[in-house]
DNA sequence: CGCCTTTGACCAGCGC
DNA sequence: GCGCTGGTCAAAGGCG
């Protein structure tokens, strides 16, 4: 299965492309959001881990390291086994799934990552004053999840929380490929070459 | 007409 | 047990 994010969309949002992830640690190192983002499904590797870092408003999500070294610090992921089932132990703390955040600054919340999402819920957060939203991905059977919100403390950021994988490529996954096309096998390869030297 | 967003209600987990 | 909180559901309405 391969997964895909970047912003395929042949009519592209404008502001997607000033989006980076920021490293706060080193902001000098800035990756495009489309730079990196793939995952494999189920396994954790060292690259993954190490951009693993909690956030006050991910609460369920438990701080690993950071390391400053790959530029990820500052986002946080934290990779599991998916369920993808909605009744019986949905909501369960043992559930566990596949997720994603990034931070990345952008004027727009909703950023196009070449997947079509159903917003689902909107709420207010504990401490933060800016609504977070819920997406599903459109993807027939697809239960791929997304949570979108402002980061309180600094609003120009947007972090989105990827929960799951897709059973389906990107729509426009051409598109992309034209772009920046990166296998899952070789996303290691990818982000740690990213973290040295851009484009 | 189909798909989307909006939004209040509902539910489960958690802390006290 | 109770209240708070986060996540989800589903009805209603809008839009192309």
């Amino acid at each position: 299965m391969e997964y895909y994010f970047g912003n395929p969309n042949p009519n592209p949002n404008p502001y997607f492309h000033h989006s980076t992830v920021t490293n706060v640690a080193s902001p000098s190192s800035e990756l495009m959001l489309s730079d990196y983002l793939v995952l494999e499904d189920g396994t954790v590797d060292h690259h993954q881990e190490s951009w693993s870092q909690s956030t006050e408003t991910e609460s369920s999500e438990k701080a690993t390291s950071s390391d400053a070294t790959h530029g990820f610090a500052d986002a946080t992921s934290t990779i599991n086994n998916m369920k993808c089932k909605s009744d019986g132990n949905k909501r369960k703390k043992e559930e566990v799934s596949q997720s994603v955040t990034f931070r990345t600054r952008s004027q727009l919340e909703i950023m196009d990552d070449g997947y079509k999402w159903r917003k689902y819920g909107k709420k207010t957060v504990k401490n933060s004053p800016n609504p977070r939203n819920y997406y599903k991905c459109s993807g027939e059977g697809c239960c791929v999840k997304k949570r979108v919100e402002r980061d309180r403390d600094d609003s120009s950021y947007v972090l989105t929380t990827y929960e799951g994988v897709h059973n389906h490529e990107s729509p426009s996954i051409n598109y992309y490929s034209q772009m920046s096309l990166v296998h899952p096998n070789d996303w290691a390869l990818q982000s740690s070459a990213n973290s040295s030297s851009m484009h």
